[in-house]
DNA sequence: GTGAAAGCGCTAACAG
DNA sequence: CTGTTAGCGCTTTCAC
C-alpha cells in the first residue's frame, strides 16, 4: 500500500507538501505540484481514508438511512436511494446504507463513532422515534419526508397537500363533481409519513372550495383488495366520474376491474394517479397522474446537506411543487 | 466525543485494557471487565471508527456496486441490496453504496483507500469491465451475476440454464408442444449479465431432450412492444399454448392482451413467469412462476464475502437452484 | 491479568 | 512557498 509518505520521497518533498497538493489548501508551486502529481500517479497513490479520518475528523461519507416497511412502494425509495448516491458522489460523498431494525440505535451508532459526515433519514414517520435523537445530533441531518413538528429540522419532500389539492382542481375543471380518492394501505394511514394524511386534506379542502364530493378509501393493493373497495365506491356513490389513486398496487387492478365493469376509461371515468412516472407510463392506460419526483428529491437532500456541512444554510423545510401530467387517463366527465 | 482513554481513566485501567475487553482478544478478569463495561455505558462510548480502521486496517465496511441500467428490473436490484445490507449488519459490517458511473475506477478508489474491507458487484456483464481489477484485487469480492468466465471468482446467482430447464419440463408435463418464450429487452442480450442467455439455452436443450418447440422473442416491455410481440408469435406459431416470461415489464401487458383477444389463461394458453414473488403473486392472474431468490442471493453473497474475509473458503462459483411455484396461470394444454 | 509505548497514515498548526 | 512536528484514537507488540 503506497502511503503519503512515500509519495513525498519520491517527489522530494515534504508530507505536508503532498498532503496540501492534494487539499489545496494552500498554494504550492507549479514545478512541485506537478512533481507530486507526477509521483502520485507513478505509485498509484490513494490517501487512506481510515488516516484521513482521523486526522481530519471528516469521513466524506454520508449515512442513509431507509427503514424498510413492507407497506413501502420499494422502487421510489430506490429510486431516491440511487439519486442521493449519485448527486453525493458528485460532492465528493459517499452513501453508507443503513436499512431497518437498528432504527434509533443506528443513528447513535453513527454519531457515536463517526462512521459518517451527516445523516440523512427516509421514510419519516409522523412522530419519529429517531427525531429526539436528531434533534440532540451533532453532525447535519436531513429528513426526506416531513415529520408532525418540523421545527429545526431539515425536510425534503414532495408537498403532498398541494398534490392531493391539484388533482381535484384538475377534475374539477374537467365537470367532474362526483371524485374517490384511492389511497394506501389502511396501515400506512395509522403510523406513516403523513404524506397520505397531507394529500388527503389538500383534497378535502380544495373540494370544499370547489363544491365537488370527494369520498376517501384506503385500499390495500392487489385485485382482491380493490375489487372491493370499488364495489363499495360505487355503491355508496354510484355517480362517482373521477378517481385520485395513491397507491401503486392498485393502480393495474383499478383499470381492468373498470374494464371488466364495461366503465370505460376516459370516457365515463377520469384516473389520476400519484406514483412514478414509470407507473404511470407502463399501466395498460397510460395515466394522467403527479409525479413523485424521486431524483430531485434525492438531489436537493443532498445539496441541503452539503449546505450544511459546509456552513451554509440552516433548517428548513422544502416542498416540491407538484406537476401534472396529462396523459390517456382522463377526460371530461360524462354529460 | 468520548475517547477510549477517557473511558480508561473513568475505570482506572489503561488503554489497552479497554481495547482488550472490547476485542476480547485476551482474557480479563471478571471485575475489571465489568468495571470497564460500566464506565462504557456510563460514558456512552463508542470506538472511533477512523481511529480503528487505520490501527486495525479493518473498516468493517463492504462496498456494494450496483451500476444502474435502465433496463435492468430495479425492484429485485433493491431487494438484493437490502437482504445484502440486512445480513452484513448481522455479522457487523455495514455497507457503503456506490452507484453507477464510476465503473472500474470505484473498484480502484476503494481498493486504494481502504474505504472498505471487500466488494460486491451486482449487475455482471458477461464481459465486465471491472473483472481485470477484480482479479487483481487485494481484497475479498463478490458477485452478483455470472460473467462469461467466472475462473478464479466468487460468484452468486440463480441458475437460470435450470431455470430455463425447469419451466419448459413443467410445461411440456401438461401437455404443451408449442411453446414461446418473452424475453428481456433486447439490448439485455446484447450486452448484459447472460441471465437472458442462460435461460434461453436451457429452454432450448431440454426443449430438444423433450421433444417440444420453443421460439424465443426479446420484448421490450409496456403495451404497445408486447402487442406487436405477440402479434408475431401467433403469427408464425399459431398452435402456441405455453409462454415463458422472462420480463417484468411484459408481464401485466401479455395478461391483458390475451384476455383482450379471447385467450383464456389458463385454459387455452399457460404462462409461467420467471420474476419475483411479488410479481406474480400481484398480477391480475396469480402467476406460476420461478423466483428470483433476491434474499437468498444477498444472504449467501455476504456468507461468501464474510468467509473469505476470515481466510476461510476459496473462488466458487454459487448457483441457486430455481424452484417453480404453481399458482393460476397454467393448465394441461386445450386439446 | 495488566500496562507502557510504538506506531497506523494523514492533517494542520507552527516555523521559517 | 515549503518543511517540521505534534497529534487524531485505537490496536498490538513487548514487558512485567
Amino acid at each position: 500500500m503506497v502511503t503519503l509518505a512515500e509519495v513525498a520521497k519520491h517527489a522530494g518533498v515534504s508530507a505536508s507538501t503532498v498532503s496540501y497538493v492534494l487539499s489545496g489548501k494552500r498554494s504550492i508551486s507549479a514545478s512541485t505540484r506537478e512533481r507530486v502529481e507526477r509521483s502520485i500517479d507513478d505509485l498509484g497513490y490513494h490517501p487512506n481514508a481510515g488516516a484521513r479520518a482521523l486526522a481530519s475528523s471528516k469521513t466524506n461519507i454520508i449515512a442513509l438511512m431507509m427503514p424498510l416497511r413492507t407497506d413501502m412502494y420499494v422502487p421510489v425509495m430506490m429510486e431516491i436511494a440511487i439519486a442521493v448516491a449519485t448527486a453525493a458522489r458528485a460532492h465528493g460523498y459517499d452513501i453508507l446504507l443503513l436499512t431497518g431494525e437498528e432504527g434509533p440505535a443506528a443513528v447513535r451508532r453513527i454519531e457515536g463513532s463517526a462512521l459518517a459526515d451527516a445523516m440523512i433519514l427516509m421514510d419519516v414517520e409522523l412522530d419519529d422515534e429517531r427525531l429526539p435523537l436528531v434533534r440532540g445530533a451533532e453532525r447535519p441531518v436531513a429528513l426526506i419526508g416531513l415529520p408532525g413538528d418540523p421545527t429545526d429540522l431539515t425536510c425534503v419532500d414532495l408537498d403532498f397537500t398541494a398534490t392531493g389539492a391539484l388533482c381535484v382542481e384538475y377534475l374539477a375543471n374537467l365537470g367532474h363533481r362526483e371524485l374517490a380518492v384511492i389511497g394506501e394501505a389502511p396501515g400506512v394511514y395509522e403510523r406513516h409519513t403523513g404524506f397520505a394524511e397531507r394529500t388527503l386534506s389538500g383534497v378535502r379542502s380544495r373540494a370544499r372550495e370547489l363544491g365537488v364530493r370527494a369520498l376517501h378509501r384506503p385500499c390495500l393493493g392487489g385485485y382482491p383488495a380493490m375489487a372491493g373497495t370499488l364495489a363499495r365506491i360505487f355503491d355508496e356513490r354510484p355517480g362517482t366520474t373521477g378517481f385520485i389513486v395513491q397507491n401503486e398496487a392498485a393502480v393495474e387492478p383499478l383499470l381492468n376491474l373498470l374494464r371488466q365493469q364495461g366503465r370505460a376509461v376516459p370516457e365515463d371515468v377520469s384516473v389520476v394517479a400519484i406514483c412514478p412516472d414509470q407507473v404511470a407510463t407502463q399501466a395498460s392506460v397510460r395515466l394522467t397522474s403527479v409525479a413523485i419526483p424521486a431524483q430531485e428529491m434525492g438531489r436537493r437532500t443532498v445539496e441541503r446537506i452539503v449546505a450544511k456541512l459546509e456552513g451554509r444554510g440552516r433548517p428548513e423545510v422544502q416542498l416540491l411543487e407538484p406537476e401534472l401530467t396529462v396523459r390517456a387517463s382522463s377526460g371530461p366527465a360524462p354529460i
